[in-house]
RNA sequence: GCCUCUGUGGCUUAGCGGUAUAGCGGCUGAUUCGUAAUCAGCAGGUCGGGGGUUCAAAUCCCCCCGGAGGCUCCA
C-alpha cells in the first residue's frame, strides 16, 4: 500500500463522474470537507490483497502516529489509485479502505471520500517539516518508508475551460447506425466486416489502448526527411525538411482550392488574441481544447487554436446580405496552437502546432445549414479520397444531441447510407458544446488508435456571441446559423495517416508509396555510367514533372534500392541501349510487387503522358531539393 | 500535468563500475559499373545536461531536458 499523508488547513473535494469501478454512494457522499485534517491518500495495491486486515493495521497505525505527531483528530482517508501502478483489485481496494475508516473512527473524526470516482478536490497544506509524509506499507513487513519529502506548495493555475470541465461530466449514449437506418446499441454489435469499426468504437468507449511500439509512421517520417522532432522547441512543434514542405505545401494548396471551387473566400487572421477580449473570454469557455498564453507587456495573450475568432470577429464587422449566403471564409491555419497533454503527442498524429484549414459558413436557418452539412460532408469525403485516404480507411462518427435527433432522423440516416457503411454515433442528452451536430472522419492506425480527420459542426451559439447578422429579404436583421468545416483535417494528420496506411500495406506484403502528386521526387533518372549522364539530362527535359538524376558514384544497384527506399513512384535507367534506341527503362512501382519490380521499355513521352495522367487536376510544385543527387545535404 | 520505460559520434547500435564497439552516412583514393548496399583508407564520441556516491561512472543514486507507452484529449 502507498500512503501520502498531508497536514492541512483543510481538505475538500466533490465527485466529478464515475469509473467503471465506482462504488455506489449517496448523495450527500458526493461532497465533504474537513478542517485541520490529516487527509491519507492511500493506493492500495495487489500485495495487500494477501492479507486486508494486515494492511489495514499497518496503516491505521502509520496514521495514528503521524495525526498524533501533528496533534490534529481529523483525518481524511482519500482512495487515490495514482500513487502506484500495481493496484490491487477495485474490491480489495475499497474492503482495506472501509477497514482504514472504520477502525480509525473510534478514536479519530473520520471522513472517507467515494472509491473510484473522479474527483476534484482542494487542499492547503501546512508547510512545515511533519506536513508531508510518505509510506510505504506491506502486509506483516514494514518497510521503511521515503522520509519526509520537500512541502512543495506551488499552486497551478491551470486555465481550463468550461468545455473541457462539462466534458467530463457529459453523459453520452454510444449506438452503431447502419445504413438501412437501424439505431443498434453499440454494445454487442456485430462487427465482422468492419473491424476497423469495431477498433474505433473501442478505441472511443471502452478506452482500450494495449499498445507496445511506437507508431509506424514516426520512423518513416524521419527516414523519408518529411519532418523531424525538434528538441529546441516545445513538444509537438515539429521541424519540417524540404519533402515534408513540399508535401505539406501540395496538401495546403488542393484544399484551399478544393473550398474555393464551393465558394469560400480565403482570408488570414492573426496568431494571437487578447484573453480579456469580452466575446473571446466567453468563447475559450466553450471550447474544449487548451491554450498556450503569453504575456506581452501587461497584456494576456493567447495563441489560436483555431481561425474562428478571427473569421467570426470579421463577420461581426460585415454586412452581410440574404443574398450573400451561405457566405464562406477559409483560412488555412499555420499554425493553430493546441497545448495538449504531454503525453498525448505522438509524432505527426497529435501536435502542438499543426496547420488546419478552416472553413466557416454562415447559413440563413437551420434547414440551409442542414443542406450545406450535407454538401460539405460529401466534399470532405472527395478531398480526402484525393489526398489518398479512402471511405474504406476512415470510420465516421456522428454526434449530436437526443432532440436534434428525434427531428432529423432520416437526416442522419442518409448520411450513413453515404458512406454504405455502419457508422458511430454519440448522443448527448443535454447540449454540453456549442453545436448540435458534428461529424468526424477518424483514421484507425496500425495500431488500433483512432483520430479525427474531417469534421463539420453545425454551430448555434456564436453567432450570438460574436453578434453576427445578416439582412433578410424582409428588411430584417437574423442570426446566421454557422457551420465549422475542415475539409480534411490537420495537413500534418493527413501525411501520418498515409505513412500509416503505407506501413500496413507494407506490413501486409505490399509496396508501400506516396500518391504520385504528392511524391518529392516522381521520376529519378538513373544513368548507369559518367558518359550517360548527358543524356539522362536530355530525358529529365522531355519530363513535366518532379525529376531528378542520381549523378553519384555509385553503383546502379545501390541506386535502385535507394529509390526504393525514397518510394519514387518511376525509376528509369538510362544507358548505351537506351541511348542507341531513344527509349528509357522504367520500373513502375505502383504494379510492383516486393522483390518482383514491373519493368516497361518506353519513350520519354510517352512516360510523360503517364505521369501527367497520375497527377491531372492536382497541384504541382517543382522539386523542392537540388536536381541533381549529389549536390544534396543529409538531412538524417 | 501524473505514472512507467528510455537517451552512447549525423543515423542505427555493442558495452551496463576500470574513460568506448560496429555498421550506415561523411571525406580521400581506386573502380565507370545494367536493376535491393563495389573495394580500401581516414576523420568523427567530455556516452542527453547538471549534481552526488566511488581510488575509478557511459555503467550506481538524485534533479532537469528530450523521446516512447499509459491516464486524458482531439484536427
Amino acid at each position: 500500500m502507498q500512503l501520502l499523508l498531508i497536514h492541512s488547513d483543510y481538505i475538500e473535494y466533490e465527485v466529478k463522474k464515475s469509473t467503471p469501478v465506482a462504488e455506489k454512494i449517496e448523495e450527500s457522499f458526493k461532497k465533504g470537507r474537513l478542517e485541520e485534517a490529516l487527509t491519507a491518500f492511500i493506493a492500495v495495491e495487489k500485495i495487500d490483497e494477501a492479507n486486508v486486515e494486515g494492511a489495514v493495521s499497518k496503516a491505521v497505525e502509520e496514521i495514528k502516529s503521524v495525526a498524533s505527531q501533528v496533534k490534529t483528530d481529523n483525518i481524511m482517508v482519500y482512495p487515490y489509485a495514482h500513487l502506484s501502478s500495481d493496484l490491487s483489485s477495485p474490491k480489495a481496494g475499497v474492503a482495506v479502505l472501509k477497514g482504514i475508516e472504520d477502525t480509525l473512527s473510534g478514536e479519530f473524526n473520520v471522513k472517507r471520500a467515494p472509491f473510484g470516482w473522479y474527483k476534484a478536490f482542494k487542499i492547503s497544506c501546512k508547510g512545515h517539516p511533519l506536513s508531508e509524509l510518505s509510506r510505504s506499507i506491506v502486509p506483516d513487513e514494514t518497510v521503511p518508508g521515503a522520509k519526509s519529502s520537500e512541502c512543495v506548495t506551488a499552486v497551478k493555475e491551470e486555465v481550463v475551460s468550461e468545455a473541457l470541465k462539462a466534458e467530463s461530466t457529459a453523459r453520452s449514449y454510444w449506438h452503431i447506425l447502419t445504413p438501412d437506418g437501424t439505431l443498434h446499441d453499440a454494445e454487442g454489435f456485430d462487427f465482422t466486416g468492419h473491424e476497423n469499426l469495431g477498433k474505433f468504437v473501442d478505441y472511443e468507449i471502452s478506452k482500450k489502448r494495449a499498445v507496445d511500439k511506437a507508431p509506424p509512421h514516426v520512423e518513416l517520417m524521419r527516414r523519408l526527411e518529411i519532418a523531424d522532432y525538434e528538441p529546441g522547441s516545445d513538444s509537438g512543434n515539429m521541424r519540417y525538411y524540404p519533402k515534408g514542405r513540399l508535401i505539406k505545401s501540395l496538401l495546403e494548396n488542393y484544399v484551399l482550392e478544393e473550398t474555393s471551387k464551393v465558394g469560400a473566400m480565403e482570408v488570414e487572421t492573426p496568431l494571437m488574441y487578447d484573453m480579456n477580449h469580452p466575446t473571446l473570454k466567453k468563447y475559450l469557455d466553450r471550447f474544449p481544447a487548451r491554450q498556450y498564453s503569453i504575456e506581452s507587456d501587461k497584456r494576456q495573450l493567447f495563441l489560436r487554436f483555431a481561425a474562428c475568432f478571427g473569421q467570426f470577429l470579421m463577420n461581426h464587422d460585415m454586412t452581410i446580405s440574404y443574398r450573400n449566403l451561405p457566405l464562406k471564409m477559409v483560412e488555412m491555419t499555420r499554425y493553430s496552437f493546441r497545448k495538449e497533454q504531454r503525453g498525448e503527442l505522438v509524432g505527426l498524429r497529435r501536435l502542438r502546432a499543426f496547420t488546419m484549414p478552416d472553413m466557416h459558413s454562415l447559413c440563413a436557418d437551420m434547414e440551409h445549414a442542414m443542406s450545406q452539412f450535407d454538401e460539405q460532408y460529401n466534399m470532405c469525403i472527395s478531398v480526402l479520397d484525393k489526398i489518398g485516404i479512402k471511405v474504406d480507411d476512415f470510420e465516421v462518427a456522428i454526434r449530436f444531441t437526443r432532440d436534434f435527433y428525434n427531428e432529423n432522423k432520416d437526416f442522419i440516416t442518409n448520411l450513413a447510407r453515404t458512406v454504405n457503411k455502419p457508422v458511430l454515433i454519440e448522443m448527448w442528452d443535454t447540449r454540453f458544446f456549442y453545436f448540435v451536430l458534428k461529424f468526424e472522419f477518424n483514421f484507425v492506425d496500425a495500431l488500433a488508435k483512432a483520430s479525427a480527420l474531417s469534421t463539420v459542426q453545425i454551430d448555434v451559439e456564436n453567432a450570438d456571441r460574436y453578434e453576427i447578422n445578416y439582412v433578410d429579404s424582409d428588411g430584417n436583421s437574423r442570426r446566421p446559423v454557422i457551420l465549422h468545416c475542415s475539409p480534411s483535417g490537420a495537413i500534418e494528420r493527413c501525411i501520418y495517416g498515409l505513412l500509416e496506411k503505407e506501413a500496413m500495406k507494407a506490413e501486409k506484403g505490399g509496396v508501400p508509396m506516396l500518391p504520385v502528386w504528392l511524391s518529392p521526387t516522381q521520376v529519378r533518372v538513373i544513368p548507369i555510367g559518367e558518359k550517360h549522364l548527358d543524356y539522362a539530362l536530355q530525358v529529365s527535359e522531355q519530363l513535366n514533372c518532379r525529376v531528378d538524376i542520381d549523378d553519384r558514384e555509385d553503383t546502379v544497384g545501390k541506386k535502385i534500392r535507394e529509390a526504393g527506399r525514397e518510394w519514387i513512384p518511376y525509376v528509369v535507367v538510362v544507358g548505351d541501349s537506351e541511348i542507341e534506341k531513344g527509349t528509357i527503362n522504367v520500373t513502375i512501382r505502383a504494379e510492383s510487387q516486393p522483390n518482383k519490380p514491373v519493368k516497361s521499355e518506353m519513350t520519354p513521352a510517352e512516360l510523360d503522358a503517364k505521369v501527367s495522367v497520375d497527377i491531372a487536376g492536382m497541384p504541382y510544385k517543382g522539386l523542392s531539393l537540388a536536381k541533381m543527387l549529389s549536390q544534396r545535404p543529409k538531412f538524417l
